[in-house]
RNA sequence: GGAAGGGUGGCUGAGCGGUUGAAAGCACCAGUCUUGAAAACUGGCAAGGGUUUACGCCCUUCGUGGGUUCAAAUCCCACCUCUUCCGCCA
């Protein structure tokens, strides 16, 4: 959400810097309506105001057994006066609100203006793409071996179990990517200074508010219990960033640095003809998040440093990459800036994302009402938001199988992954 | 699922129809004392919003939403949530 005095004093400048992402604010609308806000609530504050001052003296008045009446005469319509002008001051606010909590994030001045994803600009390159001297498989093909009780990656069985996009994992497989999770929290609580949380897979829709998921984005998301108002999480962010709702931080505990791994849930919805072969997008897949809550001065370097944090994991298991900035039409609804991360995969022979890192200025914050108190005035202040994938448990999975693959069809295991698997060398 | 008791400011915790936005304590900030620190003492200290050039003035908020009343933290109803006990069960 965007700062109310900001669209208030300044609408204009407001208007034309989320032209920047094709959105079109409704001015006049937007002005016609504040107008409308002011007077209702001049008015409605003023009534309010001589009712509390009536009552008072019926208080004193009573308390000295002076006689009451001729007062309860004289507020004798304003009660009904009053709720007319609340409720319709109540009225076009939440008409304001509602407007208001569509409106996206002001993109960062770094972000490149850009028509679709096309115009995402790389930023930088880490490793070559491996030449291999037989025909590649993608990991579709490399998973295939085995039958309905053992096969390492096993589509069809999922689909009878539930549907499209889905998997089931067997044997190796299945530890392999136990093993990437494991080794993935492992770097960031020991030498990127996070701490691990375990976190709910369901959350209500003042979480889901609180991200920014709802209410423009609820045909993404799983539902579990409509009248409870319940999800499926579509990424750890959502219950992880949320743990600081209504919390007001000592500085002390700043900057917050949590890392989570859960399952999320994405119902897909709009994706149909998109990556419909193997574990690039699915329903359910597992995510190893990365969240940071910090002083506003400190957002942008956080968001730097958390994506050096998502490239580590890359590194570490030998997987060629490139970073790129996201253009301005291709970054998220609540984002001020992302870096997308983008892994090799010789079976597409193309980089696909893997990690998505953005900064969030208070954006997020202020939906949750998420603040730190500054000691230096002594006044809280909204948090900034940081938060990457570090990374992507299934589209790692497949970035392994695919770049180390053997001409046998046989998975040589990464060297930073092998303590996780009993010092295993290869799946074969 | 049944029973009982709670949810109040950054935290603990009083208040249970009318100068209560809310006692007290802790924490925090400033000052006195001290070589310095601690202790002690003195003072300050909720958030959000409206309005004003400004001092200020005003409104809202005691889990959430309704209701009663001139007036609700305080009474009534519903819901959420926490604790304890019983039952059931990973």
């Amino acid at each position: 959400m965007l700062n109310p005095k900001l669209i208030r004093s300044d609408i204009k400048a407001v208007a034309e810097q989320l032209k920047k992402r094709s959105f079109e604010l409704d001015v006049t609308t937007l002005e016609s309506l504040e107008n409308k806000r002011k007077a209702c609530q001049v008015e409605s504050e003023n009534l309010q105001s001589q009712r509390n001052t009536k009552s008072k003296s019926i208080g004193k008045a009573k308390a000295s057994g002076a006689d009451i009446k001729p007062l309860l005469d004289e507020v004798a319509g304003l009660g009904e006066k009053l709720d007319a002008a609340k409720s319709e001051l109540a009225q076009v606010q939440q008409q304001m609100d509602a407007i208001i909590m569509g409106i996206p994030n002001l993109l960062h001045e770094s972000v490149p203006f850009g028509k679709d994803e096309g115009d995402n600009v790389e930023i930088r390159r880490w490793g070559e793409p491996k030449t291999f001297d037989f025909e590649v498989k993608d990991h579709v093909a490399l998973g295939e071996k085995g039958n309905v009780v053992n096969r390492w990656l096993d589509f069809e069985t999922a689909s009878k179990l539930t549907g499209s996009r889905y998997v089931v994992m067997h044997g190796q497989m299945a530890k392999l990517h136990r093993a990437l999770i494991q080794f993935m929290l492992d770097v960031h609580t020991n030498e990127h200074g996070y701490t691990e949380v375990y976190v709910p897979y369901i959350v209500n829709s003042e979480s889901l508010r609180g991200t920014g998921q709802l209410p423009k984005f609820e045909e993404d998301l799983f539902c579990v219990d409509k009248e409870a108002g319940h999800y499926l999480i579509p990424t750890a962010e959502v219950p992880v960033t949320n743990i600081v709702r209504d919390e007001i931080l000592d500085a002390s505990q700043l900057p917050l640095k949590l890392t989570s791994h859960t399952p999320c849930f994405r119902s897909e919805a709009g994706s149909y003809g998109k990556d419909t072969r193997g574990m690039i997008r699915q329903h359910q897949f597992d995510k190893v998040e990365m969240v940071q809550m910090v002083s506003a001065d400190k957002a942008w370097a956080t968001l730097e440093e958390l994506t050096l944090h998502a490239e580590v994991i890359l590194q570490k298991l030998e997987l060629p990459y490139r970073t790129v900035i996201l253009c301005s039409a291709d970054v998220g609804f609540s984002a001020a800036k992302t870096y997308d991360i983008e892994v090799w995969l010789p079976g597409q022979q193309a980089y696909r994302e893997i990690s998505s890192c953005s900064c969030f200025g208070d954006f997020q914050a202020r939906r949750m009402q998420a603040r730190w108190r500054n000691p230096e005035t002594g006044k809280p202040e909204l948090l900034n938001t940081v938060n990457g994938s570090g990374l992507a448990i299934g589209r790692t999975l497949v970035a392994v199988l695919e770049n180390y693959q053997q001409e046998d069809g046989s998975i040589l295991i990464p060297d930073v992954l092998k303590p996780y698997m009993g010092g295993l060398e290869k799946l074969s």
